[in-house]
DNA sequence: TGGTCATAAT
């Protein structure tokens, strides 16, 4: 088995030349003043340039005080400028250009700082900012160059030329102030690996990272929605042993990264700890957290959080009433959904696009599409037009209900409304079709949505793929995961967990290695989806050391291995009927300190009841209820199964019984298992 | 802004 190791020690491109930027320089057109530069156009002076004098990106800073056009004309001719060239002092250069330093001799450096920014966002000028930095440090006119090789790694890293990035900071001894940046330029890219790397090395030059690094990973896995629990925390455990006092700032980073996350727990934690500190976090960082509580089913906290808000003397706004909203849309609570879109109203807090959404997606949940209008026509009246964001949502809901039929529907009446699907739209619906195996319509969808010039995106193809996948055309998803890299889609993490998992289902173990190994060489770091899809897809195959060495593997990297990955191999072990094993995967689970949730007890019972030891099973039922467990649908009907395994048919109604009367719902599996039973019985008698 | 896709129980 092979999996990917903790810090991969990703190289610094060095592959390719470094006279990149003198090469570079050479695809600059020549520029028409270039013969004399001081004599073409003065420089320091309020003169307007003429538009086609230099490169075309710095037209906006020929509004300002200060024409760097000359100077810009000099070095893409010059090729004394060349960094390996200016060992002379400026003492010894031609006077033309020890005339020209000293005309830019004034300029301050903001400015200066400008202008590299400005010369960064393009290719073809990156090669003349470093010119520039060089002659700058040539003629010494800008006080910390380290500043400025910074700033031209930072600008770099905001234009995505991360490669170029790293190419520059080669010419450099790295510095704090330049690590800072490169770390920054990695996470803004969100190539966090790299980042990470460049952490480590920071530590071993003997620098201390700091709290700016870590928000600024943090802040970039938030902000590209990367972000999950265990990555979180293996990062705090770092800050820990750092010894980094977390601010203000990166407490509320921390918060954010786990309500993004959808650790809610965890991110009271730290608003407990940020409180304790007398620190507030930021409003829209409290509002993450009401909407991660809400997402987990936790209303009530979420409810006392909002309600903390106001006790700070904070008046809620639409955003904060809309992550309460969304709690109880998700929970299915429509009549907590009406409450607190009339308390917004009586508070005089207007609902917004967001709100009218959420109480749609409400109503469309409830099956109450009529009432969904009413919400879509009184948007209006309210000036805010229904727009495709809402008609998704729709058709999630009919997704979720299983009425697929009613994808073509809404599509009408949107139309109708003269809204135009977008990307997510199509996105929504090719799921829709997918997820209810209708793979020709799902494929027909990608189709419409080309010919309607609406590019797909990775999203896109993950959910074709996918949807593939589910329905057993493994071969067909393999086609499309080509399809996608060969117009130039990369995979991201979701797109190599669906495939890891295909692979894993056809146990084509080889083709697992290979994905994991082109995850690592593309930077693509598994997340704690891709550990659970590991040990579940060697659990199931029955390679149960593969799926404890992921484990291993996992925690000897940092990580925690999420109660996910336990179930995962809890399950293995219980669906073959090796009880003592699951039994111990279980003990494992809570010797790591994590709470066994009612997954891990229901796969506990069936492990019990396929190695016909029903009394044990039972004995689990009587371990939940004493831990303050609630038995669900899933326990009784597992556990029926297990006296059908050991073919005690008669006490099987008194389960079903005790289901109904502790409060559960009993579902289609639930009554098929009774039946079952009773069938068995009159079997017996008639036999 | 947001909204869409991946993993674990009968």
């Amino acid at each position: 088995m092979f999996l990917l190791p903790p810090h991969l020690t990703t190289p610094f491109p060095s592959t390719r030349s470094t006279n990149y930027f003198p090469t570079t320089r050479h695809h600059q057109p020549p520029p028409p003043s270039a013969a004399n530069p001081l004599i073409s156009s003065s420089v320091a002076t309020a003169t307007p340039l003429i538009a086609d004098e230099g490169p075309n990106d710095i037209l906006p800073l020929q509004n300002r005080r200060y024409d760097f056009t000359p100077l810009l004309n000099f070095l893409s001719s010059d090729s004394n400028s060349e960094p390996e060239n200016n060992s002379s002092s400026p003492t010894q250069l031609d006077p033309t250009e020890f005339q020209l330093a000293e005309s830019y001799r004034a300029v301050p450096a903001p400015l200066w700082h400008g202008l590299l920014k400005s010369l960064c966002s393009s290719s073809s000028s990156i090669g003349l900012a470093y010119a520039v930095v060089s002659w700058l440090q040539k003629h010494n006119l800008c006080f910390s160059y380290e500043l400025l090789y910074s700033i031209l790694i930072h600008a770099l890293g905001r234009n995505e030329k991360l490669y170029e990035a790293f190419l520059l900071s080669q010419r450099q001894v790295l510095t704090p102030l330049t690590y800072n940046a490169l770390i920054g330029a990695c996470a803004r890219n969100g190539d966090l690996e790299k980042a990470l790397n460049l952490m480590s090395r920071m530590r071993r030059d003997g620098f201390q990272p700091d709290f700016v690094n870590y928000s600024s990973i943090i802040q970039s896995l938030s902000r590209s929605n990367r972000i999950d629990s265990p990555i979180l925390q293996k990062l705090y455990r770092e800050i820990e042993s750092d010894k980094i006092e977390a601010d203000a700032h990166l407490l509320n980073d921390i918060i954010l990264g786990f309500s993004k996350a959808g650790d809610a727990t965890r991110a009271l934690k730290f608003l407990a700890m940020a409180q304790g500190n007398g620190l507030s976090p930021k409003s829209g960082t409290l509002v993450a957290v009401i909407l991660a509580l809400g997402n987990s089913g936790r209303t009530v906290e979420a409810e006392a959080l909002f309600e903390e808000i106001k006790d700070n003397g904070l008046e809620p706004r639409t955003k904060a009433y809309n992550a309460l909203l969304a709690g109880y849309v998700k929970m299915g609570s429509l009549k907590d959904a009406e409450f607190i879109v009339s308390e917004m109203e009586r508070s005089g807090v207007l609902p917004d696009e967001q709100t009218y959404s959420l109480l749609v997606d409400a109503y469309a949940h409830a099956g109450r599409w009529e009432s969904a209008r009413i919400v879509l026509k009184e948007m209006e009246a309210c000036n805010l037009l229904p727009n495709s964001h809402i008609y998704s949502r729709i058709l999630a809901s009919y997704r979720d209900k299983g009425e697929w039929q009613k994808s073509f529907q809404v599509l009408k009446e949107m139309r109708n409304s003269g809204v135009q699907p977008d990307r997510q739209f199509y996105n929504v619906m090719i799921d829709t079709f997918g997820k209810h195996n209708i793979l020709d319509h799902a494929m027909a969808t990608f189709e419409r949505m080309l010919s309607e010039g609406i590019m797909p995106d990775t999203v896109t193809w993950n959910t074709l793929i996918d949807c593939h996948c589910k329905s057993g055309r493994h071969d067909r998803a393999e086609e499309l995961f080509d399809e996608m890299q060969q117009k130039g889609y990369s995979p991201c993490v979701m797109t190599y967990n669906i495939m890891i998992n295909s692979m894993g289902e056809q146990e084509r173990w080889d083709e697992v290695t290979k994905l994991l190994t082109r995850m690592q060489s593309q930077g693509v770091l598994p997340n704690a989806v891709t550990y659970t899809t590991l040990v579940d897809i060697y659990g199931r195959s029955g390679r149960f050391g593969d799926a404890i060495e992921c484990l291993e593997v996992l925690k000897s990297t940092g990580f925690k291995p999420t109660p996910t990955m336990y179930n995962a191999l809890i399950n293995a072990y219980a669906q073959r009927g090796l009880s003592e094993q699951a039994v111990n995967a279980f003990r494992m689970m809570t010797t790591e300190g994590l709470t066994p949730s009612l997954l891990a007890l229901n796969s506990l019972v069936n492990a019990f009841g396929e190695d016909r030891r029903e009394t044990e099973a039972f004995a689990v039922l009587q371990y939940m209820k004493e831990n303050g467990l609630e038995p669900d649908v899933v326990t009784y009907t597992t556990l029926m199964k297990a006296l059908i395994r050991v073919e005690k048919f008669d006490k099987v109604p008194a389960v079903y019984e005790e289901m109904v009367m502790s409060g559960c719902t009993p579902d289609r599996k639930a009554r098929a298992m009774l039946r079952s039973a009773l069938r068995y019985m009159k079997q017996r008698l008639n036999s």
